[in-house]
DNA sequence: TTGTAGGCGTTATCAT
DNA sequence: ATGATAACGCCTACAA
C-alpha cells in the first residue's frame, strides 16, 4: 500500500522555481504592491507551472482574518432554514467567504459542541439560529474571542448579540385577522415551543388579533407542542374531536401547517368549507397541496443576507452597539383560508 | 473604536499557568499517553481556568489529518440533496468531522472555484455531486494531492473516482412498468439534462420498460429539458396540447414532477382519470399534494452516509481500487398512478 | 515521565 | 524593489 500523494507545493517551491525569495512570491500572491513587472511574470509562471495552491490554515495561523463563516441551524431539512442558508451562502460567497454549515437537531449539547468547534476553527463569524436551552457561556466565550456573532430567527433575551428576526407578532396578527375577516369566530391556535421567541410571539400576535376584534380567547382552542409535523397532526386531531370544534386554525409554523393538513384530511373535514386554515411560514409547494395553503410568508432569503451584512458590519466596527433588525412578513392568500371561496360566493350570489 | 478582544489563549499560556512545558500540555490534550496523573490534573485545571481552545488551523498546519469534509452540491434547496447532506452530516459528525458545505447552482465555474477552495482548506475529503461540464483538472489535482474524493448522484465516465449512485435505470424501469401495469399505453417521458448520468439512465430505463412490454417508443412523447419545475411545466403543457395526448407521464425528477403536476392542473386534466403520473425521487410532502404522488424513491440519506464511509475507507486504504456503490430504489405507490383508482374500480365493479 | 527544540507554510518587519 | 528572518500555535522526535 503506497501513498502516491506527492508533497504539496509550497510557497518556497515556487520561490525556488522562479529564482526569487518567499517574500516576493507572497507579495505577488496577495497584492501586486511593490513588485516589478518582470519578476511578477516569472513568479506567475512558476505558480502556473507547479500548480501552486495557497494553504489557508497556514494563512490563518499567521493571523489573517478567517475566510470561513460558520452557520448553525436546528434543521437543514426545513425549507425555511434551507432558504436562509441559501441567502447566507450567496452573499457570503460573493465576499469570498466559505460557509461552514452544521445542524443541531435542536439538541443543546450538539449546539454547544458546534459552537466550540467554530471557535477552534477560528471562523470569521458565526450565524446561529439558537436552539432552546442555549447557554450563555459558549457564545460569550466566542464573543470575548472577538468573533462576531449574529443570531437569526430566534431572539434570546439574555444574550446581547446582533440579531435578525422577522416580525412574528405582526405576522401572526396578520394571519389571524385575515381569518377573522373571512368571518371565522372560533379560531384555534396550533403552536409550538414557547421557550423559543417565535413560538411566544406568534401566540401573542394571535391573542392580540382576537382581542382587537372582540373575539373571546378560549384556552381550549390554544394548543401547544413542538414545531413538528407530528405535533400539528396530533393537536389538530384533538381540536377536531371536541364537542364544539373550531371553525379555523392558525398554525404557527410550516411543519405544524403540514400536520394540520394531514389531520384534517384524515378526519374527513373539508377545507375551507368546514375549517379554514392559515399557516405561518411559506413552503415552495404550498400551491400544489390538496388545498392551496394560505400562509404568512417570511423573507427567509433576506434574513440570511442581512445576517451576513451584520457580520461584515460588526467586523468593521467591533464596538458598535448591538443591533436587532426586524424584517416584515407578508400574507400570501391562497385557498385554505376560504378567501377564494368567499370571492366565489360573492360572484355566485 | 476599541478592540476589546483579548489575545487568544494558547498552549503556551496553559503550560505557564500549570508550570509545565508545552509538550506536556499537548500530550494531555491529545492522548493521555505518558503523563503522570498529578500533572494531568494540574494541566486540566489550567485548561479549565483559562478556557483554552485548541486552534485547529495550527493543528492542521502541523500535518494533522484535516477534520473537515467538504461537500459540494448543485442545489441546497432541493430536498433530495438536503437529505443527502443530512446523511453526510450525521455520520460525519459522529466521527468528529465538520462539514464544509457549498452549493454551485450547477454553474461549472462556481464549482471549480469551490473545489479549489476545498483544496486550499486542506479538507480531509470531498463529497461532490458534480455539475454538468465538470472538468477533469481541478478534481484530478485534488486527487493527486492525496485528498479522497467521492462522487455522488451523478457518475462521470471520464473521471475515475469512488462513486455512490442509485440504480437509475432500474428505478425508472420500475416506475414505468408500474404505469404499464395500470394499463397505460401512451406513456410520455418528461426528463432533463442528458449530459448528466441520471438524466440518461432514467431515460434508458423508460425505454427499456417500453421495449420489454412491446410498447412502441414514440419520439414525440419523449421531452427533455432541465431538471426544473419550469421545464416540467412547459414540457407537460406541450404534451397535453398534442392532438393525441399521452395517457401517462413519467417525470424524471422531483422538480420535474412538481412542474408536471402544475401543468396538468392548469390544463384542467384530472389525475389519474385523464392522465396517470409517476415521478422519480420522493418529496416529503408527496402525500399532501392535490393528488398524492406515486414516486420512485431514492435512498438519499443512505447515499450521504455511504459517501462518508467511502471517504473514510479510502483514507485508510489510499491505493485501493476505485469503487462504485449502487444503491437500489423503491416504488412508493400513492394515487397519481391510478393504482388506487383501479383498486376502487375492482371493488365497485 | 518530562522538557527542549525544530519545523509545518505563511506573512510582516526590517534590512539591503 | 527584493531578500533574509522572525514569528503564528501546534506537534513530535529526541534528549534528559
Amino acid at each position: 500500500m503506497v501513498d502516491f500523494a506527492p508533497p504539496p507545493i509550497t510557497l518556497e517551491d515556487v520561490a525556488r522555481h522562479a529564482g526569487v525569495s518567499k517574500a516576493t512570491v507572497s507579495r505577488v500572491v496577495n497584492r501586486n504592491y511593490g513588485v516589478s513587472e518582470p519578476l511578477r511574470q516569472r513568479v506567475m509562471q512558476a505558480i502556473q507551472a507547479l500548480g501552486y495552491q495557497a494553504e489557508r490554515p497556514a494563512h490563518r495561523l499567521r493571523g489573517a482574518a478567517g475566510e470561513i463563516v460558520g452557520v448553525i441551524v436546528p434543521d437543514i431539512q426545513n425549507p425555511y432554514f434551507t432558504t436562509v442558508v441559501r441567502g447566507i451562502d450567496d452573499l457570503a460567497h460573493s465576499y469570498q467567504l466559505s460557509v461552514l454549515l452544521c445542524h443541531t437537531g435542536d439538541h443543546p449539547a450538539k449546539q454547544d459542541a458546534y459552537i466550540r468547534m467554530m471557535m477552534m476553527e477560528r471562523v470569521a463569524g458565526l450565524i446561529l439560529a439558537p436552539s432552546f436551552g442555549i447557554t450563555r457561556d459558549p457564545l460569550q466565550q466566542l464573543a470575548q474571542f472577538g468573533t462576531p456573532v449574529v443570531l437569526i430567527d430566534r431572539s434570546v433575551s439574555h444574550l446581547r448579540f446582533d440579531t435578525v428576526i422577522v416580525d412574528n407578532v405582526q405576522g401572526a396578527y396578520q394571519g389571524v385577522r385575515h381569518l377573522i375577516d373571512q368571518g371565522c369566530q372560533r379560531i384555534a391556535f396550533v403552536g409550538g415551543d414557547l421557550q423559543l421567541s417565535p413560538g411566544r410571539e406568534r401566540l401573542a400576535g394571535y391573542q392580540q388579533a382576537l382581542a382587537d376584534h372582540d373575539l373571546p380567547s378560549d384556552p381550549a382552542l390554544i394548543r401547544i407542542e413542538h414545531f413538528s409535523v407530528e405535533s400539528g397532526r396530533r393537536l389538530t386531531r384533538a381540536l377536531l374531536n371536541r364537542p364544539q370544534p373550531p371553525d379555523a386554525i392558525f398554525a404557527a409554523s410550516n411543519s405544524l401547517s403540514m400536520g394540520v393538513l394531514k389531520a384534517v384530511r384524515e378526519a374527513g373535514s373539508r377545507i375551507p368549507a368546514d375549517l379554514a386554515v392559515v399557516g405561518f411560514d411559506d413552503v415552495p409547494w404550498a400551491d400544489d397541496l390538496f388545498i392551496p395553503l394560505t400562509t404568512v410568508t417570511q423573507p427567509a432569503y433576506e434574513v440570511g443576507q442581512e445576517a451576513v451584512r451584520m457580520l461584515l458590519r460588526r467586523h468593521s466596527e467591533p464596538a458598535a452597539p448591538v443591533r436587532t433588525v426586524t424584517l416584515p412578513t407578508a400574507l400570501t392568500i391562497r385557498e385554505s383560508c376560504g378567501a377564494a371561496r368567499r370571492a366565489e360566493n360573492v360572484r355566485t350570489g
